[in-house]
This record gives C-alpha cells, structure tokens and sequence, in this order.
DNA sequence: GCATTATACTTGATAAGTCAACGATTACGC
DNA sequence: GCGTAATCGTTGACTTATCAAGTATAATGC
C-alpha cells in the first residue's frame, strides 16, 4: 500500500512523548498556585539535596536538562524575588554558586507537597507491580 | 531533620521527566538531518494516518498536544518549505484544513525510518518483556 | 428570523529555552 | 613560568510555544 510503517517501537516512544506534555502540564498546574514552574521547583530540589543547599550552576544545568544559559536565564527571577542567592566560589573565580535561601527552602516545602499529592493521583491507574516496573524501566533507559 | 521528604511517587515521575527530556533530544536529532523537529514529524505523522491526509488544524493540535495558536505558527514554514497545504473546507468556513502532499509524504518516510532506528536503538536497554509493561503502563496513564 | 453563544483560526505581546560568540579564569604540557 | 587549551558563566539573536484578544463563521433558543 504504502511506505514504511511506524513500528511499534517508535510508537511506544511516541506515546511516551505524549504522556510527558500531560505530565508536564499537570505538575506545573499543581505548582501555579505558588507561583512557580516544574522547572523551578527542579532546581529547588536539587538544591535542597545538596550539601549546604548549594551548587555550582553548570552542574545544576545538567540535572535538570538545561545549558548553562538556559540556567541563567532561569535562575535571574528566581533570585530577584529570594528564593536563591548568588555566591562566589573561594577555589574557583569562574564558578558562582546558587544557593537555596531559607525563603527557597519553605517555599519548596509547600511545592513538595503539591508535588507529592499530584503525584499519587497521577499515577492511581497503575498496580504496585506496574510503578515497579515502570521504574525499573525508566532506571534502564536513562 | 528537615521538611517533608520527596516520596518515592514524585521521585518517579521526576525521573520520567527527565527520561523525556533525553527521548526528546535524541528524536531531535535524528531527525535534523532533514531540518524537522520531532513536532513537525508528528504533524506529518497524524496526518499521513488520516483519510484523505487531511485533518482540521483544531483536531491536529488535540492531537500533538498543542493550542491552536501553536499549530498555526507551527504550519506556516512546513507549508513555505511545500510540506503541507492549506485547504478551505466546503462544509464549514471556519475551518481550514491542512493536507500533507507528496513532498511531504516523501519527507515523512525518511523520518519515519530515522525515527524507527533509533527507537531501536533507544529501547535497547529493556527485554521484550519490560517493554511490554512500559507500553501498559504508558496506556493505563494515558 | 435574529440575538446570543460557541467554534475555528490568526495575531500581538510575552515566556522559556537554544546556540554562537565573548570575557574571565583555571589547568595542562613542556 | 608561559603559551595553549579547556571550563564557567553571561549576553544577543533567534525559535517555539503560550495566552488574551480579535475576526469570521456556524449553531442554538425562542
């Protein structure tokens, strides 16, 4: 009939794309009442894993998927309004620090929260053995 | 110690997030070659599925996730380039339909095989058995 | 029929991110 | 030590999307 047909593979690819742009939109709906987006709350997080709540913003780039100006530009709001300050490194001129305030650090609790809530409900449809498997997947493929 | 942990649901979800952001760039760039995004494939993807290769462009953006607006500033280089065309509808003069055509066509089986080697390639990592369950659990999140 | 409401699409202003080029600093080879 | 190369961060120009508002058409209630 005609060309090549889309295999199942891609398919399965496909529908995970799909499935990412309604997660997205629902984590960042669950957070808009704060004020804040997924990406934002991710540099919260990270931050607040870190040892003295602070990071270098390259490495902060590469955990959330970002390049180092994507983070920049990400990071100037974040700042004026005091979720996170600037600091210089003592080892390293050309490094500058993020680090989370404590104003960050409650501001995260709050999205903790949301995020924890959301995150039940989203994934209410799957048995205990499917989140399982499903995390041993994404586990695999990162 | 501190506030209330991240849980083992949100911590899922946020590693799928950034299995996304992999899976996004990764069809990218695959699919640069021809100078298409993975949005515009999946444009040529829906319509190639559609009788006639046409749809509404209102119906296209349900479709990839879009608004309406996106759709429209999405369409106008892949019409410039001869990748779609736009059509009136007879019934309703509200809608314009977008028609994929034979250079499209063309151009979507090149995608279609770049996007089905690396979806290979992609899912490599996980048995026939892992896969399966990852497209179960996709469908029942949908 | 006609006012009201809903739908399809486009446009202006804006947000969020990319890349390429740059300046400043550090690390490396010798 | 010193020239060369690599790293960190910012900026300008651009891309891709959003939302709100506007235009045009269709459907609905009465």
């Amino acid at each position: 009939m005609s060309g090549p047909n889309i295999q199942q593979h891609s398919q399965l690819l496909i529908n995970l794309l799909g499935l990412q742009t309604k997660l997205h939109k629902c984590l960042d709906s669950s957070l808009s009442y704060l004020g804040i987006s997924v990406t934002e709350f991710l540099v919260m997080l990270h931050l607040s894993n870190s040892p003295n709540k602070k990071m270098r913003r390259i490495d902060l780039a590469e955990k959330i998927g970002l390049t180092a100006s994507g983070v920049t530009r990400l990071l100037n709001p974040m700042q004026k309004i005091g979720l996170v300050e600037k600091e210089e490194s003592v080892r390293d001129a050309r490094v500058s620090l993020v680090k989370l305030t404590s104003a960050g650090e409650k501001m995260f609790e709050d999205a903790e929260r949301s995020v924890n809530v959301v995150s039940e409900s989203f994934l209410e449809p799957l048995s205990k053995s499917q989140r399982d498997s499903l995390w041993g997947a994404i586990e695999n493929l990162r």
